[in-house]
RNA sequence: GCUCCCAUCGUCUAGCGGUCUAGGACGUCGCCCUCUCACGGCGAAAACAGGGGUUCGAGUCCCCUUGGGAGCGCCA
């Protein structure tokens, strides 16, 4: 009785898988997993122009990137032409569709009068009733439905409700082009269809498509099925999502150090929730995930909260994976900052050594590479200028005050460093920090940092005699 | 212009007629912790767009206004 559940996610590959797309994947992979079905994955490249190879690579990786599968082969709407245009021609044998010889200009006058006139933007429906007789000789026609003309044509949405079209509003659409391939319109309904797709779950900006659709369901006979629109992500600003904001490719959010469960926790939580849950394994997700509980508000994008997701990940991210993220991105990212472009299994080791430190303050992998500058910089180390204001301001001298003390130790470890510095604060009547500080300042390079002697021990104890040498060096110059 | 959708703190949201002097999260601001920065803990400011109804009772239902958004192709 009823139908495994089949849902499917069907981008047109004219760019990147953008932050929207990446969020309906989702959604449709997180209600098949739900109800144990298929989510299937359709290309949608029958527009010839602006389909590209270089495209369709970068929304696969970009779904698998973010941790999302489908089930069985890639289907390629175009390759599905023919099954489009037997369809069509069905229609049109069976009368419920029909030849319209309007010509482009036409149209277009069409257009333009119906906007002067204040009516709605709609084809007259001039070839409807004609006889082919009449046809125009050498002019090849397009093939459009003989759509109701009253009554209405009802959705009803999971998301939106029972969303009514006074049929009278909609017209007659193009099913197949005068160069005999499908529209858009007639080979989602087909495909999905033969596609044995149950739900329908997509933006809401094809929600007035949904009606045209229905229309060609039903004039083929066949089963509407379940629609669930949700709405658009629009930007910081509440206007639709553009290239500055947030309409990067998912490729963008790898390269900005953010992690796939991160962005998927972050945008489940967009437009869907449960209740006051914030955080969401993948099996929470999937064992809470429904239709119903989708808002139908669009909703902004919003770095900050996914900033935070994100750090809460990170710090839960074991530190082999972290690392294991941290090298995929490196060859990318690393160079640019300054940074290495591959780890060598010296330097491996001592983010391995420093990431419990490391991934407590960090938000994205990016700002983790930053705050790991003092384990791969070479010296003399550059200062930043808050660090060089702590040395300036007495630091230098207390570094060298303190470094025989340090060069007098036996032993190099956590424990024995910070017995020495807090002896030598102690003897000294200073604050930790007032030694700390300027140490700190010395050995990385920054005002901040982990744990001050963690970072002794991580870097060892020549490094570090040698940087904080460096520093001593320069008293009074 | 026409059709359709939407409207709770700055942001994401809970709320499905009475338990709402509206809850959580991010962000913001204090305080604590502290070698810095984070983390963590405690606390604060912060919202039902406006107006009409319906009802004993409305953030919750209806209508209007205003404000957002989407669509209106032989693009997808």
């Amino acid at each position: 009785m009823t139908r495994p559940v089949v849902t499917r996610f069907a981008p047109s590959p004219t760019g990147f898988l953008h932050i929207g797309g990446g969020r309906t994947a989702l959604f449709n992979w997180l209600y098949a997993r739900r109800f144990g079905g298929k989510m299937l994955l359709r290309i949608e490249d029958t527009d010839r122009e602006r389909s590209t190879e270089p495209a369709i690579k970068a929304i696969l990786d970009g779904l698998s990137w973010l941790g999302i599968t489908w089930d069985g082969e890639v289907v390629y709407q175009f390759a599905r032409a023919a099954r489009h245009r037997e369809v069509a021609e069905k229609l049109l044998a069976e009368g419920k569709a029909y030849h319209c010889y309007a010509t482009p200009q036409e149209l277009e006058e069409m257009r333009e009068k119906a906007r002067a006139e204040g009516r709605p933007m709609r084809y007259d429906g001039r070839w409807r009733d004609r006889d082919p007789s009449e046809a125009p000789a050498g002019v090849k026609p397009v093939i459009r439905l003989k759509a109701p003309l009253d009554g209405e044509t009802v959705v009803n949405d999971h998301v939106q409700g029972r969303v009514v079209w006074q049929n009278k509003d909609l017209d007659d659409l193009v099913l197949l082009r005068s160069d005999g391939n499908p529209t858009y319109m007639l080979a989602v309904v087909v495909d999905d269809h033969d596609m044995d797709v149950t739900h329908v779950i997509r933006g809401d900006d094809h929600l007035t498509n949904a009606a045209r659709q229905t229309q060609i369901y039903q004039a083929c006979g066949w089963e509407v099925p379940e629609m669930a629109h949700i709405p658009l992500i629009h930007g910081p600003d509440g206007a639709k999502l553009s290239k500055r904001h947030g309409a990067l490719g998912v490729d963008a959010y790898r390269a900005l150090g953010y992690l796939p469960v991160a962005l998927r926790n972050y945008l489940v939580r967009l437009g869907w929730s449960h209740g006051d849950q914030e955080f969401f394994t993948t099996e929470e997700m999937i064992a809470a995930f429904d239709l119903d509980s989708i808002g139908r508000s669009p909703a902004r994008f919003d770095f900050a909260k996914l900033e935070h997701l994100n750090g809460h990940y990170m710090r839960s991210s074991s530190d082999s994976d972290l690392v294991d993220a941290i090298e995929t991105i490196l060859p990318e990212v690393g160079p640019p900052r300054g940074g290495p472009a591959t780890l060598d299994a010296g330097m491996r080791a001592k983010f391995m050594a420093a990431m419990p430190g490391l991934k407590e303050r960090a938000k994205t992998l990016i700002e983790l590479l930053d705050s790991a500058y003092y384990l791969y910089a070479s010296r003399p180390l550059t200062l930043e200028p808050k660090a060089e204001a702590l040395l300036a301001e007495g630091g230098r001298v207390r570094v060298a005050d303190l470094l025989p003390a340090l060069e007098a130790l036996a032993e190099w470890s956590t424990e024995a460093v910070e017995a020495a510095v807090r002896r030598f604060a102690e003897d000294r009547t200073l604050k930790l920090g007032q030694v700390a500080q300027p140490l700190r300042a010395a050995l990385t390079g920054r005002a901040t940092s982990p744990g001050l002697f963690d970072v002794m021990a991580v870097l060892g104890r020549d490094e570090c005699i040698a940087r904080l040498r460096d520093q001593a060096a320069r008293v009074g110059a």
